[in-house]
RNA sequence: GCGCCCGUAGCUCAGUUGGAUAGAGCAGCGGCCUUCUAAGCCGCUGGUCGUGCGUUCGAGUCGCACCGGGCGUGCCA
C-alpha cells in the first residue's frame, strides 16, 4: 500500500472516531477529500483538504475540524508531524518507515503489481481500428489503433476481460470500387469513377494476374474478386514491402485482435434482415414515401429518421450492417460494448445508441470512446490524404525511418505509440509528418526507455561484478533507504496502482505515459546526483582501488538500494507494459556523430 | 443555424471528481563525463491559463455569453 492510501485509511478511522463521540456528524463518514502530494517541498510528505470538504456538514470552520483530527492522527505511528495551514489544508509528515511498505507489496505482485485482483471486473467488447480494407493502414488510423489497444491494456489491468474485435468492411460499394479499380489496373486501364487510384492497387493486380487471374473473370459484387483483394489488403501481398497487409501493420505495433468480424458476413447469413425483422416487431422502422425503408429511434435518441435500404428498394446502407452487427454484439452476453471512433464518426452515436437500445442492452453499458482527428502537416502545409488520391502516409513509412534512425527494429512503434499516447483523445493532433520522421535520439520515448535500461544495468552490474542478487527488503535493510530522494520515488510507485486505475476509468491510458515521465526523471536526476557526491549505489573503482576496501563498503546500503532498485524497475517495466511500449534491458550508448568537433572551424575559417 | 471537441510558455502537450506560488518535453542560453550507461544531470530565460461576467473560503478546472480553430449535421463509410 502507498503512502497517500495508508492516510487516506488513517484519517477514515480518524473520521469514525470523532463521529463516535459525536465532535463530527455522522455523515462526515462518506466525506470525499483528497490526499496528494503538495507542490511546495514545506508542505509536507502528503496534504489533505479533508478538513475543507467537512465543513458545510459539520457546520464548523474548517481550521477547527481540522484541529480535531490532527490530533488524532499525531498518535499515528508513521505519521512524524501534523501541521494546520492555510485555509485549513492538513500537511503530513511521515516517517521513512511509511515509504518502506509499498516495496513488500512489489516484491509480492512483482509484475502484477498495479493490477486489480481478477475477477471483479466485466467482459468487455472493444471495438477498434475497423478501418475499411481498402486500403493500408495509415498513419491517422495509427491513432485508433493505438488508443483504442492502450484502453484495452489499462482495462486488463484492472481486471476486465476484453476482447479486441476488427470489424472489417467487407461489403459494398467501396469493396466493388477497389474491386474494380483492380481490375482495370489488370487491363492497363485507369480505375473508373470514384474508384482507387493509388500505388497499391498495381501491386493487388500483379499479384491477382500471377496468381488467381480467374478471379478477374467474376463479375459479382462480392465475388471471388472482392475476395481476393480484401485477404490481401488484411493479410498482404508476399514480397511487397508496401502492401504488408492491415493484420501485419498492427501486430508490428504490438496490436493483436481476438476476432476480424465480417460485415459480409452478416449478410451472408441472413443477420441483417433477422435484425431488421426485431426492429419492425418494436415498431421503429419507417416505410418511406419513396421506396426507403428508414430507422427511427426512440423519442430524444436521435433527431431524425436514417436511412437503412436506400430508395431502390434493395440497396443496404451500412447502417444496415452496423445494426445486425450490434445486435450480435448484444447477444453475445458482453457486459460492455466500447468503440473508438474518430471525432468524424460523432454524429453517428447517436442512431447506434437508438439502434442498440432496441435490442435490450443497457445505455450505460454502451460506450462510444471519440478520439479527435490527426491532421497532417508535411513541412508545416496541410496534406490532404484520401485513399483516392496518390498520397497516403502508411505507418510503414513513419516507423521504417524512425526504426532506422536508431539502428533498431521496434523503435518506430515504440515512437509512435509513445507519440499517440502522450494526448488525450480529445486532444486534436497535428502530426507533421517530416518531423515525426526525424525524430532520433531525443525522442521523449527513448528517455522513458533509457531509465529502465539503466535501471536493467545496475542490476546487471551488482551481479555480474559483486555477485549480489537482489534481496528482499528486511526492516535491517529498510533503515538504510532514508534518502529523502528515496522516499520520494517510493512515495511515486505507491501511487502508481491508483494511477492505473484513474487510467481505466477514464478511459485516458495517457495518465500512464505521464506517470513513467515523471518516475523516470526522479531516477535519473537522483542517479546522477549520487554519481555527483560520490554516493553510488555499487562500490566504484575510487574505492575499490584501495586495499581492505571491503571494510570501508556500507553493504547493507547497497542492498537496500538494489532492492529498491528493483522495486522501481518492476513498476517500469509494468507501466511501459500497459503502454505497450518495450522495455530493453539495455541501450547502449550510441556512436557519437563524426565531425561534430569540427563545426567551429567553419565560423573560425577565414573567408577567402 | 444547431450539436460535439479543443484554446495553458516560442512549439508540442500535462494539469489528479475545484486546492496553496500553474508544470513537463522540445527550442534558446550557461554549466557537468578518469569512477554504477552523457539516449543523462543541474541552472537560467519564458504565462493577461482565448475574452468577459457569474457560482465560493478558493476557478486553468464548474455555469452563462462571446471570440477563434477542428469535426459533424449524407439514401458515403
Amino acid at each position: 500500500m502507498g503512502v497517500e492510501e495508508q492516510l487516506r485509511q488513517a484519517i477514515q478511522s480518524a473520521l469514525e472516531q470523532l463521529a463516535a463521540s459525536g465532535r463530527l456528524p455522522t455523515d462526515a463518514l462518506h466525506a470525499v477529500f483528497t490526499v496528494e502530494r503538495p507542490k511546495a517541498a514545506d508542505h509536507g510528505h502528503l496534504a489533505t483538504n479533508v478538513a475543507m470538504t467537512l465543513a458545510k456538514a459539520a457546520k464548523k470552520p474548517p481550521r477547527e475540524i481540522a484541529t480535531l483530527i490532527q490530533s488524532i492522527l499525531q498518535t499515528e505511528p508513521l505519521i512524524e508531524k501534523v501541521d494546520i495551514a492555510g485555509p485549513g489544508f492538513l500537511n503530513v509528515r511521515l516517517r521513512p518507515a511509511a515509504f518502506h511498505q509499498v516495496v513488500a507489496d512489489i516484491e509480492l505482485a512483482g509484475a502484477a503489481f498495479g493490477r486489480a485482483l481478477a475477477g471483479s471486473g466485466e467482459r468487455v467488447l472493444l471495438e477498434f481500428v475497423s478501418a475499411n480494407p481498402t486500403g493500408p493502414l495509415l498513419i491517422s488510423h495509427g491513432r485508433n489503433a493505438i488508443y483504442g489497444d492502450g484502453v484495452g491494456r489499462v482495462l486488463e489491468a484492472c481486471g476486465h476481460r476484453v476482447t479486441r474485435e476488427y470489424y472489417i468492411n467487407d461489403f459494398g460499394n467501396q469493396v466493388r470500387l477497389l474491386a474494380e479499380s483492380v481490375r482495370a489496373s489488370a487491363k492497363g486501364l485507369p480505375p473508373p469513377e470514384g474508384g482507387y487510384g493509388a500505388a497499391y492497387v498495381k501491386i493487388l493486380a500483379d499479384w491477382i494476374v500471377a496468381h488467381a487471374p480467374h478471379a478477374l473473370e467474376d463479375d459479382a459484387p462480392e465475388g471471388l474478386l472482392s475476395r481476393f483483394c480484401i485477404s490481401r489488403m488484411l493479410e498482404g501481398v508476399p514480397g511487397s514491402e508496401e502492401l504488408l497487409g492491415i493484420r501485419n501493420t498492427l501486430a508490428a505495433l504490438g496490436i493483436y485482435f481476438d476476432n476480424w468480424y465480417s460485415e459480409e458476413s452478416l449478410h451472408r447469413w441472413g443477420r441483417v434482415e433477422a435484425s431488421l425483422a426485431v426492429l419492425r416487431e418494436k415498431g421503429c422502422l419507417v416505410d418511406l414515401d419513396d421506396g426507403a425503408l428508414a430507422f427511427r429511434a426512440a423519442e430524444g435518441e436521435d433527431d431524425k429518421d436514417r436511412v437503412i435500404r436506400k430508395n431502390d428498394g434493395k440497396t443496404f446502407t451500412y447502417f444496415a450492417s452496423d445494426i445486425a452487427y450490434h445486435a450480435d454484439k448484444v447477444g453475445r452476453g458482453y457486459d460492455r460494448l466500447i468503440n473508438v471512433l474518430g471525432a468524424d464518426h460523432h454524429g453517428y452515436v447517436a442512431r447506434l445508441r437508438g439502434a442498440i437500445e432496441q435490442f435490450g442492452f443497457p445505455q450505460d453499458h454502451f460506450e462510444v470512446l471519440l478520439y479527435q482527428l490527426v491532421s497532417l502537416l508535411r513541412d508545416g502545409q496541410p496534406v490532404k490524404m484520401g485513399k483516392r488520391l496518390g498520397n497516403l502516409i502508411t505507418i510503414e513509412e513513419v516507423t521504417d525511418e524512425i526504426d532506422a534512425a536508431a539502428g533498431r527494429k521496434g523503435a518506430g512503434a515504440d515512437a509512435l505509440r509513445y507519440y499517440y499516447l502522450s494526448r488525450r483523445n480529445e486532444s486534436p493532433i497535428e502530426l507533421d509528418i517530416e518531423v515525426a520522421k526525424k525524430q532520433n535520439l531525443d525522442n521523449p520515448v527513448f528517455y522513458l526507455q533509457y531509465g529502465h535500461a539503466r535501471l536493467c544495468a545496475i542490476l546487471r552490474r551488482a551481479e555480474t561484478v559483486f555477485g549480489l542478487h537482489v534481496p528482499r527488503l528486511t526492516p535491517q535493510l529498510a533503515a538504510r533507504l532514508v534518502h529523502p530522494d528515496e522516499l520520494a520515488m517510493l512515495q511515486q510507485l505507491g501511487s502508481f496502482p491508483r494511477i492505473v486505475q484513474d487510467a481505466a476509468r477514464e478511459r485516458a491510458p495517457h495518465k500512464t505515459l505521464f506517470f513513467l515521465q515523471e518516475l523516470s526523471q526522479q531516477f535519473q536526476s537522483y542517479f546522477t546526483r549520487l554519481k555527483v557526491e560520490h554516493d553510488a549505489i555499487l562500490p566504484q573503482s575510487w574505492l575499490t582501488s584501495e586495499q581492505g576496501w571491503e571494510a570501508k563498503w556500507d553493504r547493507d546500503k547497497t542492498l537496500a538500494r538494489l532492492a529498491w532498485v528493483n522495486a522501481i524497475r518492476t513498476v517500469y517495466a509494468a507501466g511501459l507494459g500497459l503502454l505497450g511500449i518495450s522495455a530493453p534491458q539495455r541501450m547502449d550508448r550510441p556512436p557519437a556523430p563524426e565531425g561534430v568537433q569540427e563545426t567551429d572551424d567553419e565560423l573560425d575559417a577565414p573567408a577567402s
